[in-house]
DNA sequence: TAAGGCAACTTTTTT
DNA sequence: AGTTGCCTTA
């Protein structure tokens, strides 16, 4: 047998793994050594020696992108589509499952997945329900404590209120969002994995049925993985599968949301004899890159413990760079690229990371500036936008009437007078009378208990989705365009201005290019012919909210959070705003373990980089309008000095002018024969070094603030503080 | 019913 | 600063 092709390009840490027995394995794979690689040429492996079939494998990841590279990575390297495997995410996995068993899982038919909008105003509307003040209980602060409840497998049954009060609404709330949902048949996030994993606990003879087919578990990121995820993997695993787990530790920046790092260490225990591969080899980044990377993550205690190392060259000094205000960062990042490009080489090749998205606008305003293409990640995918959300909720409807929610988004959606006395009237129906609002209006127009007007609003729109509910005699893609052209969203959202009007029309378009393209069926199951198309193109659309922007993205410098921009890598990669309080963010230091975090944040963003890599920070930063004062961040600290270049401009003031109103480049001759400017470095005798940051008055009464390096902010009377320029 | 004004937010994000 | 959701007013 041939195993060249999977086994040559590979190290011997990495050889290891993809020719271990069949057991447990834990790959403990550092960034840039090759994790993607060695899961699936694990897979291309298993089915190569005949130890396993694609039927019995099934592969889980945590994104759609993940999940399709690695079926396309396999289907290459084995040359033959992979029929029979289940490769996906827990979500779309789970709901795979929940389709074919919805009877055992005490599912309608015709469940619909929600997203956490959709979920959000669920929940609003329990509270509305429940009589209960948003004041009280922010809708959104109740929505992120259920989920984390779900997240960790607890329903509000099992909660021990104990008298607690406020754990008691608490608790009824929960109960009543559950309630609603399953009135409705809708299912969240969250859900989609408790539920999973309850069909797994109470119905034995289905998990038995899964156990004895997936003999081959693999788990990529398992360091993301929380609770509900664990248990599932581990219910179905029991102790028949060989679970082959990657991930890394350092890399863990989840916690936030209920991601347990410690899940890695619990698979170690629990499950039986695990075998422990470390990759430290790096393919991705410079010898001083890596340096800066080893020693920084040092710093966190509690490490499964790993040290990168390449074979490749040391590679030019981290560069960092200390600018006056965000603009003067900002300008200074373009300045590099613009450099980087007269070099040869290309925009695609950057990156310009940063801790929180609000940082992007200023760098954007100065690559737009110097006229460079960019490309931000991150904001509303397409699947999210609302023009698309409103036909979805037309089509969600034909589907299944009784799903208030979309009911409740489009009813008035192009508005068609059916206003909010009418809308309340019917959900006090609905609610005495425990049925859908879609029951409510068919029976309130029957008894006539509404005014002339309300009926025969409501009789046209009842009518309008019995139009569109063509059934299954025409195809989805003219169904959608039957959608949108009955509703007339198109003239509802012409009126909303040109620009946007016209983006959202052109996206309704899309929408229906998208239900044209969209094939389903094509690896189908015993039991899972009963997903019609229309159902199928919903999940889709839930599961996987697509790309940000669909334009064009070659040549284009890429901006994106930290966050994520984990699992890519750059040529060229910039840091932004490496302050404390920003990074690490202010608010994550009252939390316990959350700086650890936050520097395993800081260690994903120094590896990214391949080439070069260069960090910033601002003395002075307008955020939400305020101004701020700040220090380098202390992970700067953390990384050893040789590895760093730094290009603070000395003694010259950094070129401040751009978009600074007032005050750009003052001096004060007056009060003494030096001359101070924004930005300078100076030295005082007692407080040490520092920036001027601000300056007030003229003459003898001159004073200037200056942020020291030790001491913080000072306002100095320039005539007597003795400051040197430095 | 629709528009316009005002107050209250503002870490990170996938499914 | 800029957005977003809510409430008032025409």
């Amino acid at each position: 047998m041939d195993l060249s092709d999977i086994l040559d390009p590979l190290n011997e840490p990495q050889r290891q793994a993809v020719c271990a027995p069949s057991g447990n394995l834990l790959v403990l794979a550092g960034a840039g050594s090759g994790k993607t690689r060695v899961l699936t040429h694990r897979i291309a492996y298993l089915i190569r020696i005949g130890e396993a079939s694609t039927y019995n494998v099934m592969a889980v990841t945590f994104t759609n992108k993940a999940a399709r590279e690695m079926r396309q990575r396999i289907e290459q390297i084995l040359g033959t589509p992979l029929s029979g495997m289940w490769v996906g995410t827990f979500h779309g996995i789970a709901h795979r499952l929940l389709r074919s068993h919805w009877q055992e899982a005490k599912l309608p038919q015709t469940f619909q997945i929600i997203d956490s909008d959709d979920q959000y105003r669920l929940i609003r509307r329990s509270l509305k329900e429940l009589d209960l003040d948003e004041k009280r209980w922010p809708p959104k602060e109740t929505q992120w404590k259920i989920n984390y409840h779900k997240d960790e497998g607890v329903r509000a049954g099992a909660i021990d209120v104990q008298g607690d009060l406020y754990l008691e609404t608490f608790v009824r709330i929960y109960l009543h969002y559950e309630d609603l949902c399953q009135r409705n048949g809708l299912v969240d996030f969250a859900e989609l994995l408790l539920r999973a994993q309850e069909l797994w606990l109470q119905h034995p003879e289905v998990c038995r049925h899964y156990r004895d087919r997936f003999r081959h578990l693999l788990v990529d990121e398992f360091q993301d993985t929380n609770a509900i995820q664990y248990s599932w993997i581990r219910t179905l695993a029991a102790d028949q599968s060989h679970t082959f787990v990657v991930g890394d530790d350092d890399q863990s920046i989840y916690g936030w949301r209920g991601a347990k790092v410690g899940n890695l260490q619990q698979f170690q225990r629990q499950f039986t004899e695990v075998e422990l591969i470390r990759l430290e080899q790096n393919y991705r980044s410079t010898r001083t890159i890596l340096t800066a990377a080893n020693a920084l993550i040092d710093n966190n205690g509690d490490r499964l413990g790993k040290n990168l190392w390449t074979a490749g060259e040391e590679g030019e000094p981290i560069r960092l760079y200390g600018a006056f205000n965000e603009i003067d960062e900002a300008t200074y990042i373009v300045e590099q690229i613009e450099r980087w490009v007269r070099g040869g080489r290309s925009r695609q090749e950057v990156a310009i990371l940063y801790r929180s998205n609000a940082q992007s606008r200023v760098i954007e305003a100065a690559l737009l500036q110097h006229g460079l293409p960019y490309r931000v990640y991150g904001g509303l995918r397409f699947y999210e936008r609302a023009e698309i959300k409103d036909v979805l909720a037309y089509l969600r409807l034909c589907t299944n009437r009784d799903d208030d929610p979309s009911l409740e988004r489009i009813i008035n959606t192009p508005t068609r007078g059916i206003g909010g006395r009418t809308l309340d009237m019917l959900r006090d129906y609905a609610r005495d009378h425990e049925m859908s609002l879609w029951r409510s209006a068919e029976r309130m127009i029957a008894a006539g208990a509404l005014t002339p007007r309300a009926t025969a609003a409501l009789q046209r729109f009842l009518d309008l989705i019995a139009e569109m509910s063509c059934g299954s005699e025409v195809s989805l893609e003219q169904q959608v365009d039957a959608v949108i052209k009955l509703s007339a969203l198109g003239d509802h959202y012409k009126k909303e201005g040109r620009e946007k009007g016209l983006s959202r029309i052109e996206n309704m378009e899309e929408l229906v290019s998208a239900a044209k393209s969209f094939v389903h069926g094509e690896d189908l199951e015993e039991g899972e012919e009963a997903m019609d198309d229309l159902t199928a193109f919903l999940a889709h659309a839930a599961l996987e909210a697509g790309e940000g922007q669909a334009e064009e993205w070659e040549e284009c410098v890429q901006l994106m959070s930290l966050h994520s921009a984990k699992g890519l890598e750059f040529p060229l990669v910039f840091i932004a705003g490496v302050e404390e309080g920003l990074f690490p963010h202010k608010r994550s230091l009252q939390e316990e373990g959350r700086l650890e975090e936050e520097r395993r944040l800081c260690y994903v963003g120094v590896t990214r980089a391949k080439e070069e890599l260069v960090l910033t920070y601002a003395e002075v930063r307008r955020l939400y309008g305020q101004e701020n004062f700040s220090h380098p961040s202390r992970f700067l600290r953390e990384i050893p000095e040789e590895c760093v270049q730094i290009v603070r401009l000395q003694g010259v003031a950094a070129p401040i002018s751009a978009g600074q109103k007032k005050g750009a480049s003052f001096t004060t001759e007056a009060a003494s024969t030096t001359s101070f400017s924004l930005g300078q470095q100076v030295t005082h005798p007692k407080f040490g070094e520092g920036t001027v940051v601000q300056s007030e008055g003229s003459g003898a009464q001159a004073r200037l603030q200056v942020n020291f390096d030790r001491v913080g902010l000072k306002w100095l009377v320039i005539a007597y503080a003795h400051l040197q320029p430095l």
